[in-house]
RNA sequence: GCGCCCGUAGCUCAGUUGGAUAGAGCAGCCGCCUUCUAAGCGGCCGGUCGCAGGUUCGAAUCCUGCCGGGCGCGCCA
C-alpha cells in the first residue's frame, strides 16, 4: 500500500520535475481525521523546491494521478498530504490473511544467513531469572528474523574450558569426598549450591569409590581455608591442583565430563521447556582443541594486527575504537578468554553466516568494543558482528529485593519463574521492555495479580474470537460459519471499529519487518496489544452473530482474520495462542 | 577519573530512528452483563518529556554541557 502511493508521488514529482525527496515517507496516521496515511513529501522537499511547504503540497496534489486505492487526498497542517484509501482497499488484507494464513506477515527469503548466540551462561549451575531474560530475548529475535526471511540459527556457546570449570569438577569431588568421610572443610569460594553434593553423589553412585584419595598429605604448606579474597582463591587453586595430582588425568576428567554433562543436561531441559532450542551447542573446549585459538591469532599477526610487549602477545584493539590494546597471549604463554572468544567468532564467520549476533548481559558491556574491533580486524568488516545488550532483571518477591549470588546458590531460578508463572506470562514480560531497559519482575504481582497480566489481554482476545466461532459453528450450517466464506461479503465491513482493525491488520507484516530490523520484539507486543484492543472494542461495538447472513459472514471473516495475526505475532514471541480461557 | 546504558503521568513503561493536540497499562473516581467469554468496553483524573543551550519549517527523538540513577573499566572468565 505505501510502495504504491510512494509511486503515485513519483510520478507526481516527475510531472513538475522536481526530484522525489528519498528521505521523505508515508506513515500510519494516529488521529484517523488525517485519513489512513500520511506524505510528508512536500515537508522534506520544500527546500530544495524552493517553495513553502503548502504551496509544494498543492502543486503534488494537482499533480497526483488517480487511483483507484485512493478515495481523497487532503492537505493538512504544515503541509502533509493525508490519504483516505477506497474501502476496497483496505478490506484487501482479509484475502491475504487467508490465503497466507500462518505465513501472513512473514517476508520473502533474503538469502541471508544470521547466527545468534544467546544465554550461553556457564554450566556452573542452573539458570538464574537474569539468564531468562536473555533466553526470552534471543529466541525472539530467532523468531523475528526467520519471519523478516533470514535464514537463522541459534547457539549455545558452552564455556567448558577455564578456571571456573575445574572449580566446579573440584566442587562436586570435595562433596564426593565428604559423602566418603573426608573431613576437608568445604571451601568458600568453591559452589556452594545443593546441586553439587547431589551430583556428587550419583558420581559416588555411578562408579563408586574408585574416586577416592588421601587430601591431608597433599595440602600441607599450601594457603589454608580463608574468607578474604585473596587467600581464598589461592586455597581453591591449591585443591584444584590436588585433585588434578591425585586423581590423574584420566580420573579427573571422569569428574569433569560428569558434572558438565549433568550440569548441560539440565540446562537444555529448562530451556526447551521455555520454548527456547539451539541449533548448535558450540563447545569452548573444542575451540581450544583444534587449534583454532593459534590460527585466529595467526590471522590477527598476518592482517598486522599484534604486538608483543613485556612478554606477551597484544591485539591492537585502539586501532578499532577500543579503550586501550588488550592481551591475547600471557607472559606465560597460556591463551586469554579473550583470545579464545575471538577464534571462536573467527570460526562462526568461517561457517558462511553473513551476520553474526550476540546477545549479553549489560555488565559485559565493556566488552563489546575489543570484541567488535576483533571482528573488524579479521574480517574488515565492521558490522558483520551486532551485540545486542541485556540488562538486569532484579526480582521482588514479597516488596523485597532478591539477592543473587551463584557461588552462595542463593539465586531465583528460571525453572522457580517457570513454576510460578508460566511460560506465556514469565516470556511476554521478558519480551514485553527493551531490551536495554532494566526490568523489575515482581513475583507476587506476576502471580497473584496473573489476571491483569498484559499476557491475558492478548490471549483472551484470542480465546474470545474462538469461542464465538464455535458458538457460530453449533448455531450455523458449516458454510456460514467458516470464517474465510465471508471473504466475499467483506465490503460490509464499514463500521468504525472495523475499519480501525482492518488498518491495524494490513500494518502487520511492516511492523513484523521493523521489530526484525530493530531487534526489538516489544514492537509487537505493543502491536498486538494494539489488535487486541481493536478487536475488544469492536466486540463491545457491534454483534457478530446477527441474523442477516452476509453480514454475519463478513465479521466472522474479519474476526478469523483477527485470530490470525494474533496467532502469528504471539508466535513470534513464543507464547502460545489459547481456544479457551 | 574514563566508558556504556537509562531519566517521559503517582507507579511500570511505549513512542514506528525528526512530524500534526506526547501515548498505553496499573493505581484512583463514575458508568455498562436476561443477548456471541465482564480476564471485556466507555468516560473522568493525571505531563515544565531530568536541566540549560544549539541545529530547522518542526525536537521526547539529533548535537554540546551540566544534574541524577545503574553497570563496567584485570596478563579473571
Amino acid at each position: 500500500m505505501k510502495d504504491a502511493l510512494h509511486a503515485l508521488l513519483a510520478e507526481a514529482f516527475a510531472a513538475l520535475e522536481l526530484d522525489a525527496p528519498a528521505q521523505a515517507r508515508i506513515e500510519n496516521t494516529r488521529d484517523k481525521a488525517h485519513g489512513d496515511l500520511a506524505a510528508n513529501h512536500a515537508l522534506v522537499a520544500a527546500k530544495t523546491a524552493g517553495m513553502p511547504p503548502r504551496a509544494l503540497a498543492e502543486k503534488l496534489l494537482a499533480a497526483l494521478p488517480a487511483s483507484p486505492l485512493v478515495a481523497k487526498v487532503e492537505i493538512a497542517g504544515p503541509g502533509f498530504l493525508n490519504f483516505f484509501l477506497q474501502a476496497d482497499a483496505r478490506q484487501e488484507v482479509l484475502a491475504q490473511i487467508y490465503a497466507q494464513g500462518a505465513a501472513f506477515g512473514s517476508g520473502a527469503a533474503s538469502g541471508k544467513r544470521v547466527l545468534v548466540e544467546f544465554v550461553s551462561a556457564n554450566p556452573t549451575g542452573p539458570l538464574h531469572v537474569g539468564h531468562g531474560r536473555g533466553a526470552a530475548y534471543g529466541d525472539c529475535l530467532v523468531r523475528l528474523l526467520r519471519a523478516a526471511g533470514d535464514t537463522v540459527d541459534a547457539e549455545y556457546y558452552v564455556n567448558d574450558a577455564g578456571r571456573q570449570i575445574d572449580i566446579l569438577a573440584t566442587s562436586v569431588w570435595l562433596r564426593y569426598l565428604e559423602a566418603g568421610g573426608s573431613k576437608q572443610p568445604f571451601p568458600r569460594k568453591a559452589y556452594q549450591g545443593a546441586y553439587i553434593g547431589a551430583s556428587a553423589a550419583r558420581l559416588r553412585e555411578a562408579v563408586g569409590d574408585v574416586l577416592e584419595r588421601d587430601l591431608g598429605a597433599h595440602l600441607e604448606n599450601q594457603p589454608p581455608a580463608a574468607d578474604d579474597d585473596e587467600t581464598g582463591d589461592a586455597h581453591l587453586d591449591a585443591l584444584i591442583a590436588a585433585a588434578k595430582a591425585l586423581l590423574g588425568a584420566a580420573d579427573y576428567r571422569r569428574v569433569l565430563e560428569h558434572i558438565l554433562a549433568e550440569q548441560l543436561g539440565d540446562i537444555r531441559e529448562d530451556l526447551e521447556a521455555f520454548r527456547v532450542h539451539f541449533e548448535h551447542w558450540a563447545s569452548e573446549r573444542e575451540v581450544v582443541d583444534a587449534g583454532l585459538v593459534q590460527a585466529a591469532l595467526d590471522t590477527l599477526r598476518d592482517n598486522g594486527q599484534t604486538y608483543e610487549q613485556e612478554g606477551a602477545l597484544w591485539f591492537a584493539s585502539s586501532r578499532f575504537g577500543d579503550d586501550k590494546d588488550r592481551v591475547l597471549l600471557r607472559a606465560n604463554g597460556a591463551a586469554t578468554y579473550f583470545a579464545n572468544d575471538i577464534a571462536y567468532h573467527q570460526q562462526k564467520l568461517a561457517r558462511g553466516y553473513d551476520r553474526l549476533i550476540d546477545v549479553w548481559g549489560a555488565d559485559h558491556h565493556g566488552y563489546v568494543p575489543r570484541m567488535k574491533a576483533a571482528v573488524e580486524a579479521l574480517t574488515g568488516q565492521a558490522d558483520r558482528l551486532d551485540v545486542q545488550l541485556v540488562q538486569f532483571v532484579s526480582l521482588l518477591r514479597d516488596g523485597e529485593k532478591v539477592s543473587m549470588s551463584t557461588r552462595a546458590g542463593t539465586y531465583e531460578t528460571l525453572a522457580d519463574l517457570r513454576r510460578e508463572v508460566g511460560e506465556d506470562a514469565s516470556r511476554f514480560f521478558y519480551v514485553m521492555r527493551s531490551n536495554d531497559q532494566t526490568l523489575e519482575f515482581d513475583l507476587a504481582l506476576a502471580t497473584r495479580e496473573s489476571a491483569d497480566n498484559p499476557v491475558y489481554y492478548l490471549q483472551y482476545a484470542h480465546a474470545r474470537i474462538c469461542s464465538v466461532l464455535r458458538t457460530a459453528g453449533e448455531r450455523y450450517e458449516a458454510a456460514d460459519a467458516q470464517p474465510e466464506s465471508g471473504l466475499d461479503e467483506r465490503e460490509r465491513l464499514d463500521a468504525p471499529s472495523e475499519t480501525a482493525l482492518l488498518n491495524l491488520l494490513a500494518r502487520y507484516p511492516e511492523t513484523v519487518q521493523a521489530a526484525a530490523r530493530q531487534l526489538g520484539p516489544q514492537i509487537i507486543v505493543h502491536y498486538l496489544r494494539d489488535v487486541a484492543e481493536g478487536f475488544h472494542r469492536w466486540y463491545n461495538a457491534e454483534p457478530f452473530l446477527v441474523d442477516e447472513v452476509a453480514l454475519r459472514r463478513a465479521r466472522l471473516c474479519l474476526a478469523g482474520a483477527v485470530a490470525t495475526v494474533l496467532r502469528n505475532g504471539l508466535d513470534l514471541l513464543g507464547v502460545s495462542a489459547p481456544e479457551r480461557m
